[in-house]
DNA sequence: TCTCCTAATGCAATCGTATGCAGGCATTGG
DNA sequence: CCAATGCCTGCATACGATTGCATTAGGAGA
């Protein structure tokens, strides 16, 4: 039972470092911090820790760098949603993008019902020392959240942030493009009674919907009465949408929607109702989730940039992470267009349908 | 410029505990860290010292905690494909169970192509000091992961950890009792013409490919030669792999898969091929992922009771982490069964239908 | 040769918490 | 009334890295 204390220390410290290669610690971390202003090394010095430290296999504890004052390389993530397809998405490449900066990522749950889970949340960050925190999607259900982060210290970055006003710097798609580049494309085919269905998330996607609004107003004059159906952001709920679309008097030869999980369930809809897609309903979605080139029939819809999105974000947190404690509070916002990708959901206006 | 030194200190220490309360820094510890076999601590200075605490909003600093060799509360998840919606509901599991515990949860990437990610994973691990490990999917691919870990003192918890053998406790579903129930089904609609499509995952699913295969040759003799298809764990390739089994000189009437990934990517083939589903085509699935429900058809499939596993290995890698150090591994392995959910995919062979 | 300056390095305190050990006070037994 | 025993509590150190300040060595100028 003597193995208390190991003869073979399992990670080798500074001072280790330091006895090896004969020098002081606090020399061997003045060199390993790679901080170039602060104080002259010798060069040969220099090379002699980095190859000590090199031969022993040193890693850095952040425990100890962290509680010192100085960066820990944690970045909190707080997602809004994980059973959003999306969001699987934004995830990934916001780790792989993290590891990238040398980061990484602890995850907190905003849950969308209840405000439980941002009270912890909230918590954590603080109490876990994160370097940088980024926001996925829409926290306007969260005030207590937004408000500590805006009295805090820790730089925030806001991923689809919804709507306005925002204290952070953003990161989001250019919405309105968006949808108009959908819209333009069933008008181009010759649709007019184009329907919307818009997932309903507290604070965001109400641009989406808005641009639809406009677009509509600006070439036919009006929003045709009826023709825009809210729904909860779930399968569910576009098919639920769909089913009250096509009961209205004059019903609609096109559908675009405000998300691609909600165009998922109108297809579903759609399907079970007997209106084939494209023949008698053109269908377009926004996100591009990875299941939506494989829907039957594959979905027309918006692209999402989410490697640009999460690596400008990432970039951002990193960036602002270097910028002295005391600065103000940067609130630039930054867009990025998503691309229309049209695959077999939407197909040409057909003669022989009844009206317009 | 003098805010350097901030008035208000923003979060109160032990010591400012301790001041308040008119008792010495390691009283403060002892009465929070509430271990009470430790040292005896007078009740009222305990209610004092813990009054104080919450007055002030004190809360530890895991840093400090972490650096000097205790708890740091922290779980790394090491996630093998983020872009599988199967296992984004896995993590939210993971994150809303490890809150619950008090923990938090550094996220892992360790993609199935490259290795690369696996090595500068492990140095998260191993310099995090997380306190204990949780594998999600299959790691066959990153033996250097598994050395390290083998090696490593950090509790380890594999979910679905693909074929043994493992050195680490797991947590899995019953595959086999899944594709049995599955296949059972389609037999009791009538089908014989039953063929597998296997997601082939380096380490996983051979499970239930091999399930499959003593099924069939447990009622019906042998496996219908060219009836298992491998491909990849997309929607892709699920559609390829439809593809060549309806190329087949006697194609099958029913298809069982190993995912509802491929699944769903059969299903689109099959509406590409006009091969109706589930009139023509009879399609069971496996996971019952978020879509399931409303893929066109709704998808028959097993239910993968994913809250039980997460919920299973947690608690498992909570109470490991509270053995002591020198105790050895446990290699327990726990395993849950799926259930049967029968939608629109499957229907009883029609007797139309050519052959048998 | 002596002084002064600068480049290079070491010393030591510090971050917040945990814990072995010593010391104080009260209670109890003789 | 004194001593011994226990129950609490405080002192001091350690964890690993950062950083202000002190210190040394070396070179250059007078």
């Amino acid at each position: 039972m003597s193995d208390h204390d190991t003869p073979s220390r399992p990670v080798p410290t500074m001072r280790d470092i330091a006895a090896a290669a004969a020098v002081s610690q606090s020399t061997v971390s003045r060199v390993l911090s790679g901080v170039p202003t602060a104080v002259p090394i010798a060069p040969q010095t220099r090379q002699r820790v980095l190859q000590t430290a090199r031969e022993l296999g040193y890693r850095p504890n952040p425990l100890a760098r962290g509680l010192r004052g100085a960066a820990t390389n944690l970045i909190g993530a707080v997602v809004r949603d994980f059973s959003d397809p999306f969001f699987a998405g934004a995830i990934e490449a916001l780790v792989v993008e993290s590891m990238g900066h040398g980061y990484n990522v602890v995850l907190g749950h905003a849950p969308g019902r209840t405000g439980k889970g941002a009270v912890s949340l909230t918590t954590v960050l603080e109490t876990r020392h994160t370097d940088a925190v980024v926001l996925l999607g829409a926290m306007q259900e969260h005030p207590k959240l937004l408000t500590e982060l805006r009295s805090s210290v820790v730089p925030v970055v806001a991923l689809w942030p919804g709507i306005g006003p925002h204290d952070f710097p953003t990161v989001d798609a250019d919405d309105r493009a968006g949808i108009r580049a959908g819209l333009s494309h069933l008008e181009s085919l010759g649709h007019r009674r184009i329907a919307f269905v818009n997932a309903e998330l507290p604070g965001n996607y109400r641009v989406r919907v808005e641009a639809y609004a406009d677009f509509m107003r600006e070439r036919f004059g009006a929003v045709p009465p009826g023709y825009v159906e809210q729904c909860p952001n779930t399968l569910a709920g576009g098919d639920a949408a769909l089913r009250r679309l096509l009961a209205h008097p004059e019903p609609p030869t096109a559908v675009a929607t405000s998300t691609d999980l909600v165009a998922v369930g109108v297809l579903h809809a759609a399907h079970s109702l007997g209106a084939t897609v494209p023949d008698r309903l053109s269908v377009v979605g926004f996100d591009d989730i990875l299941i939506a080139a494989h829907t039957v029939p594959a979905l027309t819809t918006l692209r999402m940039p989410i490697a640009e999105i999460v690596g400008h974000a990432v970039a951002q947190a990193v960036g602002l992470t270097r910028e002295p404690a005391g600065s103000p509070r940067r609130t630039g916002h930054k867009v990025f267009a998503p691309a229309l990708v049209v695959r077999d959901s939407t197909a040409p206006l057909m003669a022989t349908t009844p009206g317009v």
